[in-house]
DNA sequence: TAATATAGTGGTTAATTGTGGGTAATTTTC
DNA sequence: GAAAATTACCCACAATTAACCACTATATTA
């Protein structure tokens, strides 16, 4: 039920010539075995990227797969959720690669940051993140989320 | 219940003259040795070409002899579903035989997408793909209900 | 403080992937 | 049966990706 994971934090990176990014290494430290230094990246729900490890992400998959591909709308629901994520494990110096779609979604230049949301890992482009704070109030978008996986 | 596999994202590619299609090594790399390097390819519901692992398939079978004389919607469905199906194997550079039915079906030209939605695989010709994305919007409500769901 | 380890970043090299063809084997057609 | 068409099985190659190696700066330890 509750998350084994407890991404906190904001780290500042760097994406390379070769789109490879840094998962902190107290990101890093938390995954489990079974993760297999793997996790899924995909769209978030603002022009971020989220990254999820790979046994968070197979809750996902569990409720995924409860939909019918006899309704229409599941379908589309699926193809739309699934199609935009990609599986990825980490390298010697702990960097995953991002595909250009997703970088191009996150409208990510150079600098980024990167923000701990308790079972899954935000990648923000650093002035694209900045901006987003100022136009809409994130301090909500945050309560919504963790009201979802909190109740106080 | 749930698959083993874990189909996910989009890849772009393109038919030969020969009718051949890649399969993302991604997704080959999945298969077990019980697969056997094998796929069943036969006609989505949408019209697209739906690709499963042997495996997978022969549960789907199962499944659908439970249904056995159900709504005729799904015996429909079943008989659409079994009578297009053919058995392939890929070639030691990854690449499957498409039938020219299923060609045809799936009004596939030159460029295709392939997306994995869990235990199937998706065939789309290109630009039908982004028709049918136009066409199919679904209900916001139903959507935002689905996503809530799904969100871990 | 010196020595040691760790984290983040940048390259180089080796292996893989996707794509195109050719040829032998097999099947089909007459 | 032979000829034609189809299919299976190879080989080739450019482009991309994965696997290493190296360096610097920061943190940790003795």
């Amino acid at each position: 039920m509750s998350s084994q994971y407890t991404f906190i934090g904001e780290h500042n990176f760097v994406i390379d010539s070769k789109n490879r990014i840094n998962i902190p290494s107290a990101f890093r430290k938390q995954l489990k075995k079974s993760d297999n230094k793997t996790f899924v990246v995909t769209r978030g729900v603002d022009s971020c990227i989220w990254v999820y490890p790979l046994g968070e992400w197979k809750k996902i998959e569990k409720e995924l797969n409860k939909l019918s591909s006899l309704s229409s709308a599941s379908r589309t629901f699926l193809r739309n959720h699934l199609r935009h994520a990609n599986i990825v494990s980490y390298d010697d110096q702990g960097r995953i690669i991002l595909s250009k779609q997703l970088i191009d979604y996150a409208n990510i230049d150079k600098d980024l940051t990167i923000i701990g949301v308790l079972n899954k890992i935000e990648i923000w482009d650093k002035k694209a993140l900045i901006s987003h704070e100022k136009n809409s109030s994130i301090n909500d978008d945050y309560y919504e989320e963790l009201s979802r996986k909190v109740t106080v």
